[in-house]
DNA sequence: TCTGGGGTCCTAGGACCC
DNA sequence: TCTGGGGTCCTAGGACCC
């Protein structure tokens, strides 16, 4: 048996761990730049607000319903992610992360005679070890598991063990909420008459072939208690990196655009020297803010125009990734334009390290500045991010316009000493 | 009218996830 | 006026190889 954790509205979660006062409130968590809410409170979700509503339209709202906003802390939500996969581990030798707030578990064989009670334990521990509130559920496939998780959520006891024939659950659950059906294939399922998780498990393979592809075939053997979901561990190497960003406000100038894809350069290339990847190219792209961009999607693709960049030789070295990239920022930009977003995507990643493929024609040169960044990311980590940033990223000293909005966060509680909660 | 068989690599687009 | 960011996998089609 297979079991999932998975904390209930996480990101709301953490913050109540700190700030007591949050209980019992509609609370949402908003999205970068304060965009929209992506997590919500019970509470919140209970006045029929949909996930991703955007912020604007809920600001009034504050003062007259008693919402409360609060802008996404990553580092807060990392941390007692990290938190809680340690205590798992405390219980459950086999703790395999999947996101930022789920693990799948495999219970040790003693448990299995009692798997409800062991949810309960593990339930348990990390509420009061962490204070994150979880959902438990147990079931023969991820898949399975996903959904019994869905209903343990809704117990008392926040556990679920699905029974040796799910067909009763299945009936009753929408073939649109299985993990793996998103929100285009509801539709196509409907014309072949398959409304519920019980009609995808048992239509023929050629119908959901012809439908959803391998991958709707696979989620259906999953229902049926046939394991074939091969996910990546969340830690493993990233086949890309990218870093990208709407602005706070619209950038109309050369210079905004060079300085923030410079910056998101700088942020791609630390996340990679993190892994120890070596990137061999960059995908740089802006997207012009157009009146009418959300009425449809064809009008968001379009406003998108991006170059890509083959670096000379693969690196992780930002002044070398400047030099590539920032000519490129500068031909991107039109005068006269409002831009809403730029960023940064790198490819082709390799291990540093490893055999390099040398180029005939150019000079190879030897990775001289790994010591450099090592100080410089070290530097950063130590008193945060933007304490050393190269000059093209633009002077610390000026606020740049293109700063994202974040304007209701909260405090680094459990990662940084200068934020940590005060008793009196 | 009629033109083999067996591959690789790359890209773009679509679908999905949290 | 104001709607996030960071990923993955699969497929089809084109270009190329012998």
């Amino acid at each position: 048996m297979i079991g999932l954790v998975d904390g209930n509205n996480f990101y709301v979660s953490c913050e109540r761990v700190f700030n007591r006062k949050l209980l019992g409130k509609p609370v949402a968590v908003l999205s970068n730049n304060d965009g929209c809410c992506v997590a919500m409170s019970p509470e919140f979700k209970a006045l029929g607000i949909p996930r991703g509503t955007p912020y604007f339209q809920l600001k009034h709202r504050e003062k007259t319903d008693g919402l409360v906003f609060l802008s996404s802390n990553y580092e807060l939500y990392g941390d007692l992610s990290r938190r809680v996969q340690e205590v798992l581990r405390t219980e459950v030798v086999d703790v395999e992360q999947y996101s930022i707030d789920e693990a799948f578990v495999y219970p040790p064989s003693w448990a299995e005679k009692d798997l409800l009670s062991f949810g309960r334990r593990l339930r348990q521990k990390v509420y009061r070890w962490v204070g994150i509130p979880c959902g438990v559920g147990f079931a023969p496939t991820k898949t399975l598991a996903k959904i019994a998780n869905h209903i343990g959520k809704k117990r008392p006891d926040g556990v679920f063990v699905m029974p040796e024939d799910p067909t009763p659950v299945l009936a009753d659950l929408p073939a649109g909420e299985v993990w793996g059906v998103g929100r285009r294939l509801p539709a196509k399922l409907r014309a072949e008459r398959i409304h519920t998780a019980l009609d995808l498990r048992d239509a023929p393979d050629d119908v959901l072939r012809s439908v959803g592809g391998v991958t709707l075939v696979r989620t259906a053997a999953e229902l049926r208690g046939v394991s074939c979901n091969q996910d990546r561990a969340y830690d493993a190497d990233p086949d890309s990196v990218s870093c990208s960003r709407c602005f706070g406000e619209p950038v109309t100038t050369r210079a905004g655009i060079v300085e923030s894809v410079a910056s998101f350069t700088a942020q791609a290339a630390t996340k990679l020297r993190k892994h120890r990847l070596l990137a061999s190219g960059c995908n740089v792209y802006v997207q012009v803010a157009s009146p009418g961009m959300f009425e449809s999607w064809n009008d968001i693709d379009s406003s998108f125009v991006g170059r890509t960049v083959v670096f000379p030789n693969p690196t992780d070295a930002t002044n070398e990734m400047l030099e590539a990239v920032t000519p490129v920022a500068e031909a991107l930009f039109v005068e006269g334009c409002r831009y809403r977003k730029a960023g940064v995507v790198f490819f082709g990643l390799e291990k540093a390290g490893s055999a390099r493929q040398l180029d005939l024609f150019t000079e190879t040169k030897p990775l001289e500045s790994s010591k450099l960044y090592a100080a410089i990311d070290a530097l950063n980590a130590r008193y945060g991010k933007g304490t050393l940033v190269s000059a093209s990223q633009g002077l610390a000293t000026v606020e740049p316009s293109w700063k994202m909005r974040r304007e209701h966060l909260s405090r680094r509680a459990s990662t940084n000493w200068s934020e940590l909660m005060t008793v009196r």
